[in-house]
DNA sequence: ACCGCTTGCCTAAAGGCTTTAGGTGATTAA
DNA sequence: TTAATCACCTAAAGCCTTTAGGCAAGCGGT
């Protein structure tokens, strides 16, 4: 009997690639034992079962995007850095579709702080040093780059804006201006007018 | 034997609530069998199974939040309407937030047609007349809108604002804000500035 | 080189979910 | 009242998850 040479590692990288492949919600013991040519329980030496193995794809999934998207934001500000950063997720989802999916898995608490979740934030807290807000300000300003960038790849994604001119990336970099003006024209002391 | 008095309708009812009481994830024949003190194969001469059970608690969901939208927008115009849409998805997955995951299930094509889908673009649509905006870059605003509002919705509901100050609602006023801003300053012409 | 120990992967088995087939009793209409 | 319909049932097959326990591959010590 030749061993396949399981590892913990190499059964979520099994996983990952799987979700990418066939979608997250494929991502079970099953169909990973199918794919790495072993019985199912001989994952379970390795890995806690299928909704661990979930978790750890979304854990690899978090850090692999935390790694781009710093690599895109470093040496860029303003606007530049947005678009950056924007386009490193965007990117992340088109070519790892299962994995994006998996960043959007709950976590608990406890799991999602010592993942690379807080990495995230901290890279859109930094991209928003060339827009000068205020401390209070910046955490809205990050709440809403991160709808804009999360809300468009999911639609997208999903199929919203599929086969419908004019082209999704076009109306990618709309989105980018727009929030970018948005960021710029920060309305925090606008709030009592009516349009 | 006292008959339970199931109808496709009441099955799909059923089916909504538990997906409010315990996630989308968890409607399948056997806890909406369950739910209603009803053996698993009674449901498939009312519903096809699974799949179908979530399809038509997606279609019920698309329905009714259609409905509550063009209620919320009818009336209003510019800020306002664009207000009032968004909250109106807001509240709506604030309080169904099973109906409102539903609302993202993949349909095909030729459902998804014949869905309250495209009531939603419309109503995206008719907000835009306040902010006088050509025709291709309507489309993009409609995008931007769904993105925003979409995104902010599931974030905060995936936890992601959750226990960190400020409070999310008012990020969310601070979004709309934003959008609003945006809309007005469209920068359709913007494009090649840097910041 | 051999031997024993660790441990990786296996088979077996229990229990749940999905779906189809076919039966039985409750309701309805002649 | 009785016959027909149909709502809900039991039975059964197949797949998935997870646990328990077995066998043999490959490592460390001699």
């Amino acid at each position: 009997m030749v061993r396949a040479g399981l590892t913990a590692a190499s059964v979520v990288r099994a996983a990952a690639e799987l979700a990418d492949d066939l979608g997250f919600a494929e991502v079970t013991a099953s169909t990973v034992a199918r794919r790495l040519g072993v019985k199912v329980p001989s994952l379970y030496s390795h890995v806690g079962g299928t909704g661990d193995l979930r978790t750890r794809v979304a854990l690899l999934a978090l850090a692999e995007l935390a790694d781009r998207a710093a690599l895109a934001v470093a040496g860029r500000s303003g606007k530049d850095a947005l678009v950056a950063l924007a386009d490193s997720y965007r990117d992340y989802a088109g070519e790892h579709p299962g994995r994006y999916a998996a960043t959007r898995l709950r976590l608990d608490p406890e799991t999602a702080a010592a993942s690379a979740g807080p990495r995230h934030a901290a890279l859109s807290r930094a991209i928003l040093r060339g827009y000068h807000l205020s401390d209070p300000e910046q955490t809205h300003a990050v709440r809403l780059i991160g709808s804009v960038i999360h809300g468009f790849i999911d639609l997208e994604s999903a199929g919203g804006f599929a086969h419908s001119l004019p082209e999704s990336t076009e109306s990618w970099h709309r989105a980018l201006d727009a929030l970018d003006v948005a960021l710029r024209a920060w309305p925090s002391s606008l709030r009592q007018e009516r349009s």
